[in-house]
DNA sequence: CACCCTTGACGAAGCGTTTCGATGATGCCT
DNA sequence: AGGCATCATCGAAACGCTTCGTCAAGGGTG
């Protein structure tokens, strides 16, 4: 049999409470008792329960994830984001359990009920997500990545896309840039769930506006034709165009760039280029992109922190919004020369 | 507070342990009893807490799965191997815990101390693996997908590679092929950890010496130059290829698609192709290339039966190869024609 | 009719923790 | 010296389930 609690008391010649103390540490425990009791956990290679811990102590140290994979997301970004979950839960010694896509209502409930877990991460979360709903109704804490259309009731975490877009039309127009011009997703992933590329869209527009640019928005349609077409709309007619954002996905940017060299221009001198809210490496391409990434351990990280409060009773629901940041390759011209 | 199994008995007027059996079938329970057992389930909506079940029944109905993100595998196939593993699971009624890639050993001893899990899948398995050692000290059902070098005392599943190349050589040679290729991964990966990539190319070495074919074998080296040298040396200076058998990354194999189309080829008029191993889609390659697909579902999907069966008690350790499938396209030339 | 067997249900003993309340020992203050 | 915190430790009661042993009721048998 396995190496009990009881086993470790009696090796050390204390009680069981005080072996549980001192595991716990929620009560002092005499120097000389501690370190006999730890040497008896060494010797023996003791570890509790895991199935005892839950039943005596209401925790689990175990969060759900569930994960559906969305053609829209880029697809390493999936393993990516419950990869960046696992390890930032590991810091609070927690484990993670993974719903499959199929089982994402039912799971929900299962996991929930059964108080396998005690929370719950919620990757990828669309703008009208039936998740959302579900656990609301289910009273076990929660935290979501992504923005849902309605917020209320819910802890959410996400790359502040808005910003993140309002941040490469800055960028553009204090080096100097007149016309902007935003390529993003097929038009079919605008309708769909997912809503921030709507938010980078919008957020683009609305702040090449303030800041007095012209702005050009395209969709890069599939297929070689679809986003040659999509290139030309946004150099316009004259091949005026100062600054192009990217917000697609990494082969898209990858044969944009081919394209534009192939063309004659030159990055950054005709035509600064960044790459927005992207989750891929933009360092390897040629060249280099100046990008602002969306970072799948800076949310998950902040998500877990966050459902870890709310585990433990200390934070309400609400919803943040993590600054983007930007990282210089040289594809845009330094600012104010 | 949650439902309880006390809850549930008394609603339905019987004693904690009859409701228990109910949901276990492990004893004979009256017809009516069981009825109103379960209206009494429905209306309170009662879940078994894990915790408790655990405790008591000494099964957790988790599994630990363990996956490293080797560069060798395409990286789709990581999420894929996984997933497949999740869905097999909850066909037994069980879910996985996700181990990190840095917590491998340390992740593994923990999770089996604490009895958390049931069993571990291992995925992934190195010739050479730390893992294999641990799960044989551990003690815990184990199964491993991918074979180690010493197999002794592992339940391992994993796709008959050898089989699989030898089966597209029989494919080729059986088209009327008399000089045979295979592209293989690049030569770094050969001597490194994963043995799948030997265990094609000698199958496919050994198999077309018996069946009196010249093999010829080259490996991919990254960059276009590399590629095309590996081309060169399949092709043979007389240009006298008859099959090309691929077992390499879906980029590449597309890039050597491309290069023989160029190169005026028309497959499989002036060469049989065939895709080994993949976990890829291949039909969306022009042209569409026939191919002996290593299937996640298919591995993971045994793996969970066995280590389900160990789990009951019901199973030696022992080595399990798939038969490979051949999956046509239209990329060999029919047989027999 | 007495007997035994089968069927269906019950009670209670764990499973290995956590945690509350209590207790003895120690030291400080008056 | 007595009283009183303070500190370290202990004992026992949960936590919610599974499972073993038991027993009452009913039905078949000799």
């Amino acid at each position: 049999m396995a190496v009990t609690i009881k086993d470790v008391a009696k090796a050390a010649g204390v009680s069981i409470s005080t072996v549980s103390y001192a595991l716990s540490g929620k009560r002092p425990i005499g120097e000389k008792t501690r370190r006999s009791i730890e040497a008896a956990i060494a010797e023996l290679g003791y570890a509790p329960n895991a199935g005892a811990r839950a039943l005596a102590g209401r925790r689990t140290y175990i969060l759900a994830v569930t994960e559906p994979l969305r053609p829209d997301t880029y697809e390493p970004a999936h393993m990516a984001f419950i990869l960046a979950t696992a390890r930032a839960a590991r810091q609070f010694d927690y484990d993670i359990l993974l719903l499959t896509q199929e089982e994402a209502v039912e799971g929900l409930e299962r996991v929930a009920n059964s108080r396998i877990v005690d929370g719950i991460i919620v990757l990828d979360v669309l703008n009208d997500d039936e998740r959302t709903d579900l656990v609301r109704k289910l009273g076990v804490p929660a935290t979501l990545i992504g923005m849902p259309g309605e917020t209320t009731g819910l802890t959410c975490v996400d790359l502040d896309f808005d910003a993140a877009a309002g941040m490469a039309v800055d960028r553009f127009v204090d080096g100097g840039a007149k016309k902007i011009g935003l390529l993003g997703h097929a038009e079919a992933v605008y309708s769909r769930g997912s809503n921030f590329p709507v938010r980078v869209r919008d957020g683009f527009i609305r702040r090449a506006e303030r800041r007095g640019a012209e702005v050009r928005f395209a969709t890069a349609e599939p297929g070689a034709s679809g986003l040659a077409a999509a290139i030309d709309k946004l150099l316009g007619e004259n091949r005026d165009l100062d600054g192009l954002a990217m917000h697609c996905d990494d082969q898209t940017q990858a044969r944009v760039l081919e394209l534009l060299l192939a063309r004659g221009y030159e990055i950054p001198r005709d035509l600064a280029v960044i790459s927005v809210a992207s989750t891929f490496d933009t360092s390897t391409f040629s060249p280099p992109l100046d990008v602002i990434p969306l970072i799948p351990e800076e949310s998950c990280t902040r998500a877990v922190e966050l459902i870890i409060e709310e585990i433990n009773g200390s934070r309400q629901k609400h919803l943040e919004l993590l600054a983007p940041t930007y990282i210089e390759r040289g594809s845009t011209r330094a600012v104010g020369i």
